[in-house]
DNA sequence: TTTTATTATGCAATCAATATGCCATTACCC
DNA sequence: GGGTAATGGCATATTGATTGCATAATAAAA
């Protein structure tokens, strides 16, 4: 997760909008649902980067919310954070048992909230190589340059980062929402088309010309990945 | 992290102690540190996989130490929490906003903190792969890839979630409805004939020809399920 | 055994996702 | 500001996946 929804389960508040206006000046959106059961579908349509429950609302619900959000592959890596305004030890430890990341008792600081939030995407997307050497492609991250068999290639800002992220994690699926959040972040104005394009010039560039690809695959129905 | 070395710069307390028993009966080894000015050689030496510092004792030379846990290669995985009694707002953003994963007020309670301990561990060890391994087949979520005997399998985007949706819950036995829910989300109009085609083609994938089904049990008049 | 219900499967139509040429727009560099 | 490179994305072609009918096979019930 870098930047993304964060979908937020729970009645508005005071604190809510506050959150959302927090949320948004950092390139985050936000949005809100009023009910559990409508999770799944919510979920798979918007496929957020965080999820917010709020235990008072939905109670007991919540925990096959959570078995739910850990177990669909399309959220299982969402940052989840649920909030209660009951403060009860074995309720908190029950919560991050569940597959929690956060639990922040209530009323909350919407900064602290954001603070925590980002905490636990850094999290998510530690791991960064300084170098990386795939096969014949040699990318170095400090002098941005890469090389293919030893010869430079020149690649634009966007291919540079679009390849440095899919051979950051060789054989990783990226989705095309994860690639527009990673490479574009913040709230990201271009289409999942857009990242055909920069994927078929990245291509060509690397001198890809016949198939099957030799370095960049496209998943039917799931996204790219490196080989 | 998996299991490890749990570096607590601080104090002795009742509280550290039963941590200190808990952490054990988890297999962490704690180690107690007096002073944060060895941090770097201490942590050096031993390598934890997390580490917990009391602002109370340390002031504001846990800064300066957050920032030298973050920049040095052996640490910067590790998990960091912050201890403290001052409750502030601004204080505990502030620790988060330094790198910490997270921050615990005190009086702390030893269960929570091993249990916000291993959430941490969770999203650092997410890192390497996520697999589900039922007999010789292997499904690595990440790489959105199915192994049979070691040998990849493609799968596209249905066949993939059919077999995850199985596989997860081994010998559990799925309804059509069930699956349908699952793998299209609830409201998607396809009918129960086509679960059966999906099958039929997964059965073909994972090399299933002879009776009775060495991967996907047919439960005559109720569903499907993972042997 | 016969009947009925359920499941398996080949196949064609449909639908969906991706690749790519092309051009408008934007950013960057003398 | 003019020229050049980079980017975004539409439109279309292409490729790949899904759906469900029709029919066969199988299992359960009578």
């Amino acid at each position: 997760m870098e930047k993304g929804i964060v979908q937020v389960f729970g009645n508005g508040t005071a604190s809510s909008e506050q959150l959302e206006h927090l949320l948004e000046s950092e390139g985050y959106v936000m949005q809100q649902a009023q009910n559990l059961e409508s999770l799944q579908e919510v979920v798979l349509r918007d496929r957020p980067s965080a999820v917010v429950i709020d235990l008072d609302e939905f109670g007991d619900s919540t925990w096959s919310a959570c078995q739910e959000l850990k177990d669909d592959l399309a959220t299982r890596k969402a940052a989840l954070i649920l909030l209660s305004s009951n403060d009860d030890e074995n309720l908190r430890i029950k919560g991050l048992e569940a597959g929690a990341d956060d639990f922040v008792a209530k009323p909350y600081s919407p900064r602290e909230l954001l603070a925590r939030l980002k905490a636990i995407a850094r999290r998510i997307t530690s791991g960064d190589a300084k170098r990386i050497r795939v096969k014949d492609i040699e990318i170095d991250l400090d002098e941005h340059r890469v090389r293919k068999a030893g010869k430079p290639i020149d690649l634009t800002y966007i291919q540079f980062k679009l390849l440095y992220l899919l051979a950051s994690r060789r054989n990783n699926v990226f989705s095309r929402k994860e690639i527009l959040e990673k490479v574009w972040g913040k709230k990201v104005y271009v289409t999942n088309r857009t990242v055909d394009v920069h994927i078929k010039r990245l291509r060509e560039k690397l001198g890809e010309y016949k198939y099957p690809s030799q370095y960049i695959e496209t998943i039917h129905g799931t996204g790219y990945r490196f080989l």
